[in-house]
DNA sequence: AAGTAATCGTTCTAAATTTCACGATTGAAA
DNA sequence: TTTCAATCGTGAAATTTAGAACGATTACTT
């Protein structure tokens, strides 16, 4: 088997929200021409990642969603529920926990942490605010898997340091500046302040 | 000159970002390798990116840290503010309302639109949200370049529509759904619950 | 039963991006 | 003044990614 790239993992979880949504609808064949209407791939590109995970298609026919869905899901997604853990309640982090569309996607906030004491111990969304120190113990129960920075910059690395020795694999890095981890840890940097002033270079140019 | 790719403006504005913290601190010679350190990019790729803006580094020297500045800045961000609008103030239009740190980087939201009479004709961070219908109105007067969606996925595609009417030329889509608008008009899909799924899958990996 | 149209899957081609290697340039030191 | 080390800039190679073409397969139609 081949490694799959960043690229295909991204597509391949946008075919599995579209087939999810079809599953609902009681739709049981989709062709790739139909999955790249529905998500603005190409049904080549299509094809092509769907094919790295072997043949389920049929000609003529198309993929059952059922059967493609769990192939797919099979691949990429061993796990099937995410634990993440969320460091910094404030403007930001409040949305994230208040996101109801994450539990769809069994993507589970297990706990925040923050320094303030006026937002710990409360409950936001049925998910406790603990004080930063108790991180590495509570994370380690919960057995998280990914954490996420929404702390001023100055925190960033600091949390991030916090975050490597309770033991997470993956940091989601909302902080406008890049964090400093062991090379085990992936990072994703989510800037904002970047994709809005980008899209507005792509404009003018 | 050459055109020049989404890649390498992400990557110019990371540098720039570094440039004014070190500009700011006083610094006025930088290497590439420096801001490799600071940024994680390669030095080579990082060379390679400002010299297809000419050339301005010395050898054995560096890059003057005010004239690299001024020279990307030239290139790459003709405006000097960002006119952004915000559909939706719910969680994130909130957080994103509220965030101080986009008025540092030039960034100005100058309005928010939402259906919910509630939110209707508040401020939030002196920013006024107005009623959806008056959308094209507001923004065609506050000359705005970008808008924000952060409504529900149902609402997505209508509130495109508005934002291409209205003439928006660039759109960040924070709703997990892809929109359809004329192609002369540059989206940018921000889709969180695939972010982190796609962090999990190359954790297992 | 044969023809046909739709769709998959694969191979080859092309384009974009990154990495590598190395020459060129400069200021400092011996 | 000569040497040297640091750094830039660039052309070529390698890698990755996307795209195009096309044969293979299947079910429907007549
Ligand atoms: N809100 C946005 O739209 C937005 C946009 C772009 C970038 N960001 C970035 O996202 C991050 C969060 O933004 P925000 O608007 O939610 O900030 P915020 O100031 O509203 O919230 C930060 C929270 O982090 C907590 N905190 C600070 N230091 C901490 C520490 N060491 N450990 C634990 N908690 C700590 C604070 O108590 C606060 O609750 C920032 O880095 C910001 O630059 C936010
Ligand atoms: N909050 C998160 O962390 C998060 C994470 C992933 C994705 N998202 C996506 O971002 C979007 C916004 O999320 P949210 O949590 O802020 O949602 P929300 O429900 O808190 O807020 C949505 C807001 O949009 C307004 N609205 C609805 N229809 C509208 C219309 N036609 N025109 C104008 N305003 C309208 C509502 O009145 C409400 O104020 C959603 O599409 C969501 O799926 C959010």
């Amino acid at each position: 088997m081949k490694k799959i790239s960043p690229n295909t993992i991204n597509r391949v979880l946008l075919y599995l929200r579209v087939l999810e949504d079809l599953i609902k609808d009681k739709r049981y064949l989709v062709s790739s021409g139909d999955i790249s209407r529905f998500t603005g791939v190409s049904d080549v590109q299509i094809r092509k990642d769907i094919s790295s995970f072997g043949k389920v298609g049929t000609p003529r026919i198309g993929y059952r969603t059922i059967e493609l869905k769990k192939v797919l899901k099979d691949f990429i997604l061993q796990c099937d529920v995410v634990r993440i853990v969320l460091f910094g309640v404030g403007n930001l982090g409040k949305a994230i926990l208040k996101y109801p569309g994450f539990n769809k996607d069994r993507i589970k906030v297990v706990a925040a942490f923050d320094r303030l004491g006026s937002r710990i111990n409360k409950k936001i969304n049925s998910v406790i605010v603990y004080p930063v120190e108790r991180a590495p113990e509570v994370i380690k129960r919960l057995r998280a898997d990914i954490g996420i920075i929404a702390v001023p910059k100055k925190s960033a690395q600091g949390v991030a340091d916090i975050m490597v020795l309770s033991g997470l694999r993956g940091i989601v890095n909302f902080s406008p500046c890049p964090i400093n981890v062991p090379k085990s840890v992936m990072v994703k940097d989510i800037d904002l302040t970047i994709e809005f002033l980008s899209l507005c270079c792509s404009i003018k140019a």
